[in-house]
DNA sequence: GCCGTTTTCGGCCCGACTGTTTTCAGTCG
């Protein structure tokens, strides 16, 4: 059985969940919490690392201690001091944790007072009413428990990214009609771009005595208000979508978007170096002393710390401070970079338009090249073509380039990596394309070497192109391959091979961290819409939202490139 | 428990809202 990253990591958050039930120290307790938050920053596979001699020590935030007990769990599953403090804390106590409201303070409250011991006693014991008799709690905390204990399922959920974009954008319009409101972001993790958004945080600069927060409760999709004050509030939208509101002067606006842009752990790091330099950061502006010396915008509060500015992407403290200090933050791509498509389907096989519609389609999204790339046979869900019907299609665009204007279609294919690495489609047919994209869709629970052996096999093939959404994981629905990534992406970078930022909100794959670290390899990319149907073009700027998340820049990208530059790249090993 | 351009000891980001209290602890972001 295999020791996960993620393993660790919530062995470490257990760990801070108990010491926090058992009244510690919170800054021993942080020292977990950080651990397991930077254990799950990274790609690789810690087990194996530190079978090749790895110290765990090196990672910020490990220490001596924390090091022994990452390689305790890494080599044996277990880690002895875990299992001590469970026996001292009662096993059921710590789901209390996972209601709102409730921490660890007053999880031992009502442990000591009620002898609660899981959520079924605290349930209990509001029927009975006894928790409201508990020193600090009373009616109104009671009730709020009982609500929480009924809703409990809908905790934790996430939304995709292009969900939560459809209420981020209404609602943004409906705070920025409001009289007196100056300026409305949405900041946090939809901001910083992240594949799932957990809540809305709303930053609005307003005129002095501007009632946003009235605003926000009667808007027409608000479902219930969880707090309301003047600078602050917090409501559910019906979908069960929280939004989080911060109302400020216009002169802290930089500052309180900064500071709900997050995330957590860089601003603690900003706020932290801050204070070495005697200023104090917070959601108003930089204080020296009491006098205010940024926070209008976001460049000026990191101007008094010295830094350049940092792309809302790159605020995860994984070495952007380091990164700014240094003057080597990337110049990160952005949407106007791109100027082709490489992954696109026709009614031919599953897309919904035929293939001139696609054109017109990418042609009116500023797109100067697309890829036709329509399934091979193998693939049973769709009809897929089979070389005589890929033989057609590539006569089929031919004539279409050879009379259209601004736009350039390419002949490709998306075939099916078989079980053993070969493709479905035979050489003489692939040799014909402009590039051959490739995709797992079977076979996803072979063992790591067998698809490790897999993947490679298909890198070596001389006509594969792409490698298409290479996890070939579905965000909440299916769990990425499991694969040797270092080794494939060391293959992929020796070769003219290049690997897909596959830009389906459910796919989203390569995720940031691993392209992040399929570009240390020295892999080169391209974001594909993957695109079905006319609309899918505006789904690349999600594919560039987690590139930039990569920390990759337009040089990295192929379809960034001129198309005569494009088809230098994809010139193959193997000749036609 | 971690960490060092004040520090190997003594710090560790900062503020709003709620409920239970009559001044503040707890939770949350």
């Amino acid at each position: 059985m295999p020791i996960h990253n993620e393993d660790i990591a919530a062995a470490f958050d257990e760990f801070a969940d108990l010491l926090a039930l058992s009244g510690e120290n919170q800054f021993r307790i942080r020292a977990y919490r950080h651990a397991a938050e930077v254990l799950r920053s990274l790609s690789e596979p810690l087990s194996r690392r530190i079978a090749g001699g790895f110290d765990p020590d090196t990672l910020p935030g490990v220490g001596a201690d924390l090091a022994g007990k990452i390689r305790e769990l890494a080599t044996t599953g277990r880690c002895a001091a875990l299992e001590r403090l469970r026996a001292t804390v009662p096993p059921g106590l710590r789901e209390l944790l996972f209601l709102p409201d409730v921490g660890p303070q007053r999880a031992r409250a009502l442990h000591e007072a009620l002898d609660i011991r899981s959520l079924e006693d605290l349930r209990v014991a509001i029927e009975q009413h006894r928790v409201r008799k508990v020193p600090r709690f009373g009616v109104k905390l009671e009730n709020r428990l009982a609500e929480s204990l009924a809703t409990l399922a809908q905790r934790g959920k996430r939304f995709h990214w292009s969900v939560a974009d459809r209420y981020a954008r209404a609602l943004e319009r409906h705070l920025a009609s409001l009289p007196g409101v100056l300026q409305v972001a949405i900041a946090g993790s939809y901001r910083r771009g992240r594949e799932t958004v957990g809540d809305l945080d709303v930053v609005v600069a307003a005129q002095p005595g501007t009632d946003v927060d009235s605003a926000l409760r009667q808007y027409e999709e608000t479902k219930a208000t969880l707090v309301s004050g003047p600078t602050r509030s917090s409501v559910v939208l019906r979908n069960g979508l929280q939004v989080d509101l911060r109302v400020v002067p216009a002169a802290s606006f930089g500052a309180a978007l900064y500071y709900f842009t997050g995330s957590k752990d860089h601003n603690i790091r900003l706020r932290t170096q801050a204070a070495a330099l005697g200023l104090k950061i917070n959601e108003y502006g930089v204080f020296r002393g009491s006098e205010c010396i940024g926070g209008s915008t976001e460049g000026s509060v990191l101007a008094t710390l010295g830094l350049p500015y940092i792309e809302p992407e790159l605020r995860e403290d994984r070495g952007e401070f380091e990164a700014a200090v240094a003057g080597r933050l990337p110049r990160l791509i952005a949407g106007v970079d791109l100027r082709g498509d490489l992954h696109a389907h026709t009614s031919a096989t599953d897309g919904t338009a035929t293939l001139a519609g696609m054109a017109r389609a990418a042609r009116a999204a500023q797109l100067r090249y697309l890829a036709i790339t329509d399934h091979s046979r193998y693939l049973g869900a769709v009809h897929g073509l089979d070389a005589a019907a890929l033989a057609a299609q590539i006569g089929q665009i031919d004539a279409f380039n050879a009379s259209a204007r601004g736009i350039t279609l390419l002949k490709g294919v998306e075939v099916d990596i078989l079980e053993d690495g070969s493709l479905a489609l035979p050489d003489e047919i692939l040799g014909r394309l402009d590039l051959v994209v490739g995709a797992v869709h079977s076979h996803f629970t072979l063992s790591r070497r067998r698809q490790t052996e897999r993947l490679l096999r298909a890198l070596d093939h001389g006509y594969l192109s792409i490698l298409a959404h290479p996890s070939a994981r579905l965000i909440d629905q299916r769990e990425p391959i499991d694969c040797d990534w270092p080794t494939v992406f060391r293959a992929a970078a020796e070769r003219p091979c290049f690997l897909e930022i596959n830009a389906q909100p459910s796919r989203l794959d390569l995720n940031d961290l691993m392209a992040r670290e399929a570009a240390s390899a020295g892999v080169r990319f391209c974001i594909a819409s993957d695109a079905h149907g006319v609309g899918d073009f505006e789904l690349l700027a999600g594919g560039v939202r987690q590139a930039r998340r990569a920390w990759l820049e337009a040089s990295q990208v192929i379809n960034t490139q001129p198309l005569a530059q494009l088809r230098r790249t994809l010139r193959r090993t193997f000749l036609k």
